[in-house]
RNA sequence: GCGAGCGUAGCACAAUGGAUAGUGUAGUGGCCUCCGAAGCCAUAGAUCUGGGUUCGAUUCCCAGCGCUCGCACCA
C-alpha cells in the first residue's frame, strides 16, 4: 500500500459512494412523486449483469402484480417521477416483464473515481453502515498446550478479514482471541510434567527450551495414557487438576509458563497471517466471574438442577427442550458454557459491544444456538441490552479425498508447517518465472504470495462449505488465485515504474478526457461496484462476496490491459487511462488487504 | 432416533427470490517485432429426486436420497 497523501477530511459526496443504495432511496421518492402506495413499495435495486445495465431494479414486479396492475404501466410512471439528476447520470430503461435498468453515463462513472481516490475517502464513503459501532469479534482461539494445526487455520483467517470489513464499515472492533487456557487437560499435563521433572529437570528444561510446544504435547500423550492405564494415576491428576484451580502456586507457575509459551509459539503464527489482537482473555480469565452467572440464572428461573448439574432448557426449541445446556458440571465444576455466558456478559459490560462476533468451525452450532438463547432470555430478565450476536461458521478443511486433512502416517498437519511450505512453494515458482529478481527479494515475495494463497483459499470460498485443501490448486498462478491478484497488482505497478508517474498524481489525472472504449468503460463500471461488494460482505459477514468482486476486477483489468494499451501518445487519453490504473490498483490494494492479505509491487 | 450443514459441468467453486445458471481447471482453436503471456480472446459441458409457494426458485417450504457433523457433564 502506497502511503496516504495528506488530504483534507471532507470527501465531495455529490456522487454517492454506494450508488445501489443511492439509487434505492431516489426510487423511494420517484414512487412516492408517482402516486404509488409508498408503505408497499421497495425499489429492490442490485447491481445488474452488465448485459443489462449497472443497477436493475426489481421491485416494480412485485408490487404490481400484488395489486394486480400491469407492472410495465407501473414502471413507465415510476420512470417518469425520476428527478433530474438521476436522469442525468443514467441512461435508464424498462426491460422485460418490468425490469428497470439503470446504465452510468461515462462522465458520471469519471466523476465517482476523481472523487474515490484514496484509501481514506473509500473507507469514509463505506464508513457510514456501522458508525460509532463497537464490535467484538472472537477468533483463532486455540487451545493452549497444543500447537495451532490446519484446523486453526480458518478461523484465523476468517475471523481477521471480518474484523477488517467491519472497522472499513466505520466499527470500533475489538479482536479477542478467546484461548482455550483453563481446560480439564491441564491436571494430567502438570501430573506428566512433575514425573518428567522428577526423573530429569535439566532434560525436561532443555525439552522445553527447544521447542516447547512439541515437548508440552508429548507430555500430555504420557499423561494421558497413564492416566487411563492406571485409574490412581487418573485421581493424581484430578487431583492436580484441582490444585490448580485453587490456586496452588506451584501449579500455577506451571499453567502459567505453558501458557505463556503457547502464546509465544502463536505470536509467530499471527505475525505471519498479520493478526494482531487487542485482547486474549482466555477462558481463565472469567474464572472468577462464575457465581454471579450461577446466580443470575438461577434468580432468574431460567437455570434449574438436572442430574446435579446447573442446566438451562428452552422449552420452546424443539430440540433444546430436551438437550440441555449444561452451565454447571454435577461436580462443581464449571465448563466452557458457563465460561462463554461470563463472556457475553463480560463484553456487553466492559467493551460495550453492539456486536459480538464468535467464528469457530459449524460443529460448534448446537453450542452457540443455546448460548446465544440462553443470553437472550437472561439479558432480557436482568434488563442488559442485547447485543447484535453472530456464530460466524466455517466448513472443515479437507484432504482431496474429502476426509480431514492429515499427513500422511495420519497426523494432524500443524499450521506452522503449513505456512512454511506455502512460503517454500511459492519460493520454487517465483525462482522459475521471475529469476531475474535478485534472491534476496524474491524471498520476501515468496513470503507474501505463499502465506497470502493460503489465506485466499479460503476466503475465495462461501465459509459454510468444507474446503479442499490442494497444494497445486491454491499456488496456481491460474484462476480465482492469490498469485492471480497480486500478477494483477504488479503489473499496475510496472506501468507506473516504466512511466515514471506515481499512481494517483492529481495532477497526471487532471487531462483525463472522458473514458470511451468498451474495455474502459467495463472497468470503471466494475470498479463503482466496489461498494456494494463491501456492504454485501460486511452484511453477511462472508468475506467470500469481496474475494469474488477483486477477482472479477483484476479480470476486467486484464482485458483491459490487452485491449487498451495505456502509454500512448495522445496525453489526455494516456491521463485517464493512468487514471483507470490509478483506481484500479486503489480498490484492489484496499480490497486485498481488507481480507488481511498483504500486497506486492512486482513479483 | 432427533437435529444441523452441504449436494450445481470430469474436477474445484460462484450466483444478496430476478432476465439466456457464472468462473477456474482439464479439452479444443486462436493471440507475444507492442506497457509483465503468472496474461487475453473464442469454444463445448451442470442445478440430487419429487411435490409446493411465487409473475419469477440453485435460492424459500414439505417429503425422500446421499455425504459430513452434532446430540449430559471435552472445547
Amino acid at each position: 500500500m502506497r502511503a496516504p497523501r495528506p488530504r483534507p477530511e471532507c470527501v465531495p459526496m455529490n456522487v454517492a459512494f454506494n450508488l445501489a443504495l443511492d439509487l434505492e432511496a431516489v426510487l423511494l421518492t420517484a414512487a412516492s412523486a408517482a402516486g404509488l402506495d409508498v408503505p408497499g413499495f421497495v425499489g429492490d435495486v442490485r447491481t445488474a449483469d452488465p448485459r443489462h445495465g449497472d443497477f436493475q431494479a426489481n421491485g416494480v414486479l412485485g408490487y404490481a402484480k400484488a395489486r394486480k396492475l400491469n407492472p410495465r404501466v407501473i414502471a413507465e410512471k415510476l420512470v417518469a417521477a425520476l428527478p433530474a439528476a438521476v436522469t442525468g447520470a443514467y441512461d435508464v430503461a424498462i426491460a422485460g416483464p418490468g425490469f428497470i435498468n439503470f446504465t452510468l453515463k461515462p462522465a458520471v462513472l469519471l466523476h465517482w473515481l476523481r472523487t474515490y481516490d484514496s484509501t481514506a475517502h473509500l473507507k469514509a464513503g463505506a464508513g457510514t453502515a456501522k458508525s460509532g459501532q463497537i464490535w467484538v469479534v472472537d477468533y483463532s482461539s486455540p487451545n493452549t498446550a497444543k500447537q495451532m494445526h490446519v484446523g486453526h487455520l480458518r478461523s484465523a483467517v476468517i475471523g481477521e478479514a471480518i474484523c477488517r470489513l467491519l472497522d472499513f464499515n466505520g466499527a470500533k472492533v475489538v479482536r479477542d482471541n478467546h484461548v482455550g487456557d483453563w481446560g480439564t487437560q491441564f491436571g494430567k499435563l502438570i501430573w506428566a510434567c512433575k514425573q518428567a521433572r522428577a526423573r530429569d529437570e535439566a532434560a525436561l528444561k532443555s525439552a522445553i527450551a527447544l521447542d516447547p510446544l512439541e515437548e508440552f504435547e508429548r507430555l500430555y500423550k504420557v499423561g494421558n495414557e497413564a492416566a487411563d492405564a492406571d485409574p490412581a494415576i487418573m485421581d493424581q491428576a484430578r487431583a492436580e487438576l484441582v490444585k490448580l484451580q485453587n490456586g496452588d502456586p506451584e501449579n500455577l507457575a506451571i499453567w502459567r509458563q505453558i501458557n505463556g509459551d503457547s502464546l509465544a509459539a502463536f505470536q509467530v503464527i499471527y505475525d505471519q497471517l498479520g493478526i494482531k489482537f487487542d485482547v486474549m482473555h482466555g477462558e481463565s480469565f472469567y474464572n472468577d466471574q462464575v457465581e454471579r452467572i450461577y446466580r443470575e440464572l438461577t434468580d432468574s428461573g431460567i437455570a434449574q438442577e438436572s442430574q446435579g448439574a446447573l442446566v438451562v432448557f428452552h422449552p420452546e426449541h424443539p430440540r433444546f427442550k430436551t438437550q440441555p445446556f449444561i452451565m454447571r458440571k454435577a461436580d462443581g465444576a464449571s465448563n466452557y458454557a458457563t465460561t462463554d455466558l461470563a463472556t457475553a456478559l463480560y463484553r456487553l459490560e466492559h467493551f460495550q459491544a453492539d456486536g459480538i462476533v464468535v467464528v469457530t468451525d459449524y460443529r460448534q452450532a448446537d453450542h452457540f444456538e443455546q448460548l446465544f438463547l440462553t443470553v437472550g432470555k437472561w439479558f432480557a430478565a436482568k434488563h442488559y441490552r442485547l447485543p447484535e450476536l453472530h456464530h460466524v461458521t466455517f466448513g472443515a478443511v479437507t484432504g482431496e479425498d474429502g476426509k480431514a486433512l492429515r499427513t500422511r502416517d495420519g497426523g494432524t498437519i500443524r499450521l506452522k508447517q503449513l505456512l512454511d511450505e506455502a512460503e517454500a512453494r511459492a519460493l520454487a515458482l517465483v525462482g522459475e518465472r521471475s529469476s531475474d529478481i535478485p534472491a534476496g527479494e524474491r524471498a520476501q515475495i515468496a513470503q507474501t504470495v505463499g502465506v497470502a494463497s493460503v489465506q485466499y483459499a479460503d476466503l475465495s470460498q462461501n465459509r459454510s462449505s468444507d474446503y479442499v485443501f490442494a497444494w497445486d490448486k491454491m499456488i496456481s498462478l491460474e484462476g480465482n488465485t492469490a498469485a492471480y491478484l497480486l500478477y494483477a497488482g504488479a503489473r499496475i505497478h510496472s506501468i507506473f515504474r516504466k512511466l515514471g508517474v506515481t499512481p494517483g498524481e492529481a495532477t497526471t489525472e487532471a487531462a483525463a478526457s472522458p473514458l470511451e472504449t468498451p474495455a474502459e468503460l467495463m472497468l470503471a463500471r466494475k470498479l463503482v461496484k466496489f461498494a456494494d461488494a463491501i456492504r454485501i460482505a460486511t452484511e453477511t459477514l462472508r468475506p467470500h462476496f469481496l474475494s469474488l468482486y477483486l477477482y472479477e476486477l483484476a479480470g476486467e483489468f486484464s482485458a483491459f490491459y490487452s485491449a487498451d494499451k495505456v502509454a500512448v501518445d495522445d496525453p489526455a487519453v494516456r491521463a485517464r487511462r493512468l487514471l483507470l490504473c490509478a483506481r484500479t490498483l486503489l480498490v484492489l490494494e484496499t480490497g486485498l488487504n481488507l481480507l488481511g492479505l498483504r500486497t506486492l509491487t512486482r513479483m
